[in-house]
DNA sequence: CTGAAAGCGCTAACAT
DNA sequence: ATGTTAGCGCTTTCAG
């Protein structure tokens, strides 16, 4: 704690020479004395209020332009009682030390921080550790940020509803689980399962392979819906056709490699995330497999590259350019007071042609 | 005003009922009033001053704990007039309205968090018009941020060198400039661009394209080397291969497709980012060519999906694992004072199999 | 070891 | 239309 607030480099002593001018930024008072009036004139002027003569006004926002002043945030909203950050946070697996780098987490922070930005809000970026999901409340707890919006893969359902009855503001990118308490926004991921699923059972596939750690909420309902297809079609899932690999490409490469060398009768792949469905394919092109003819693939999230790889990943779309605005737009909700219920966005399958 | 900060935090009259406790947050004084001492005293337990009694300090630690109380930041800073915050500037073109989605920008912007956060840095997240550019200083100005990181593309030299004149202290990551005034971080990118293109014309190929927006400094860059290439190769390069896309994959895609279609002899394509390099591939392939025997393809950034896409995208690296820790460190040496180099980070060649 | 008091930069009554 | 004053939540002299 004490360490936290130390080392504070306010630029105090950085007026040294390179950037030629790194003085004491400027404040209301240093305006005020120019202009000839009070701070509180200034302030009135600077926010525009109809209560300042004209002339003055124009004279200090001059002024104020001319001196590259801008009024501190800071001390405005602490005065202001007010605040206009959001928290966004990724939990990290400290085990793995798995850095932030899916693209596709990393394309739903973009769309939050358009969604965010749109309404005139800033945006906190900042990581914590999974096995400690708790500590993202710090941020809303320190007055940082009114709200969070968590990101990502998380195993910690219990800490996110004892988060919620403390009165924490958040909303989560996850799955919608039973006697969940807090608000999340995600993908139908049973239905994504199953609709994946069923698209290589109807093409004739019947050694179907699941790729996804089963451990995360969502991999685990996508896996329920691989199961539900099976059993729509009248088959049986063998559950040794199960890869429970993380969300890191390199790690899947070897373990879909050590599967098809034990399974040599497998004719599909069905992976809990597009990155994965990548890592898959090149594995089976390794093994001198061909896709889709030999095995097909499909994978789940849409990312960018998903239409330009070779062959372009029949996936399961999760919209994302409308995620971003479903999380932020219920953490609003939510700090309005109202109940924000779980969001399930359209879910489809979208063919292309590993599958 | 006074109901406005009520009710905790500038949520306003959010203590509905749905998150159970939605009430204002604890202060000092509440802890102090508790505890039976004054603030002062809970300020310095909080801080783990050595001045305070051990069994009151752990009162209320104890305390401030049950209440899940944290200092507030803010104030704090306020106070101590320090603060931790770096402000991460992504520019959009507010013409394409194009997004944050470059995968190499993103996971770039993953490697800063993960470098500021390494630090005890907190990082603020924002876009700015490109066209507008010295925007970005009012993180700044406003005393939000103490410096700026400016990721992906830009055409504004004359505004950055003026934000250094003015004393914003800001690093960007780009291509290193003549008569440039302001820290750059990047690869090398004349370089990596005669690497590529050497390699494809040692290969025999003799038609190269080059897909990339000359108009930003980084492609003009990787042109010149590209040309370069060619000069040392005692070949003139056909000014009628040039692609000047943006970097968008759709229009990319198109743009390649007419080039292919108005050039049959093309045997060759640079593309300056994978992103372009992959659907550069994809237009490849619908055209009916083959990869890389027909055409050979390099792109640049060696994203995560180049490794795995078909094929597999030779393409030139920039260090994403380290270009965030030599942003942060460039940023940290300005903000104390001293001059800091641009940087060049090692760039090479990654052989796979587009080419 | 602890408390009282001043003040970080700003805004909003409340005076004129 | 403008100035005076109090105080947002906190830390830190300065006095005990």
């Amino acid at each position: 704690m004490n360490d936290l607030r130390r080392a504070g480099n306010g630029n105090a002593n950085a007026n040294a020479n390179i950037p030629p001018a790194l003085k004491r930024r400027p404040q209301m008072e240093d305006i005020a004395k120019l202009a000839g009036v009070a701070t509180s004139t200034v302030s009135r002027a600077l926010a525009g209020s109809p209560l300042v003569n004209p002339k003055t006004r124009d004279r200090i926002v001059e002024l104020a332009r001319h001196l590259n002043y801008a009024v501190n945030v800071g001390a405005q909203n602490l005065r202001l009682g007010q605040n206009k950050v959001v928290a966004v946070v990724v939990p990290y697996d400290p085990a793995s030390r798995q850095h932030l780098s899916d693209p596709f987490f990393l394309a739903l922070i973009g769309g939050i921080a358009d969604a965010l930005t749109e309404s005139g809000h800033e945006m906190l970026l900042s990581r914590v550790p999974a096995s400690d999901l708790e500590q993202a409340a710090y941020a809303v707890e320190s007055g940082r940020a009114i709200g969070l919006i968590l990101v990502g893969q998380w195993h910690h359902h219990d800490q996110l509803n004892t988060m919620f009855m403390r009165g924490v503001p958040f909303v989560v990118w996850g799955a919608h689980l039973e006697q969940q308490l807090y608000c999340t926004v995600g993908s139908d991921n049973v239905l994504g399962g199953e609709l994946a699923t069923a698209h290589l059972l109807r093409r004739g596939r019947r050694r179907v392979a699941f790729v996804g750690d089963t451990g995360l909420p969502e991999v685990a309902q996508r896996h329920q819906g691989y199961l539900r297809a099976h059993a729509g079609a009248g088959l049986a899932a063998d559950p040794a056709l199960l890869c429970p690999s993380p969300f890191v490409a390199e790690v899947i490469g070897g373990d879909v490699g050590r599967l098809l060398a034990a399974h040599a009768g497998i004719d599909g792949v069905f992976a809990a995330s597009d990155v994965a469905a990548m890592a898959a394919i090149h594995a089976l092109h390794q093994a001198g497999r061909s896709v889709p003819d030999q095995v097909a693939v499909v994978g789940y999230d849409d990312i960018d590259s998903a239409a330009f790889c070779h062959p372009a990943l029949t996936t399961v779309r999760q919209p994302l350019d409308i995620a971003g605005k479903a999380l932020v737009d219920s953490l609003f909700k939510i700090l309005g007071g109202q109940r924000a219920a779980p969001v399930q966005l359209h879910t489809a399958l979208l063919q292309r042609a590993s599958a």
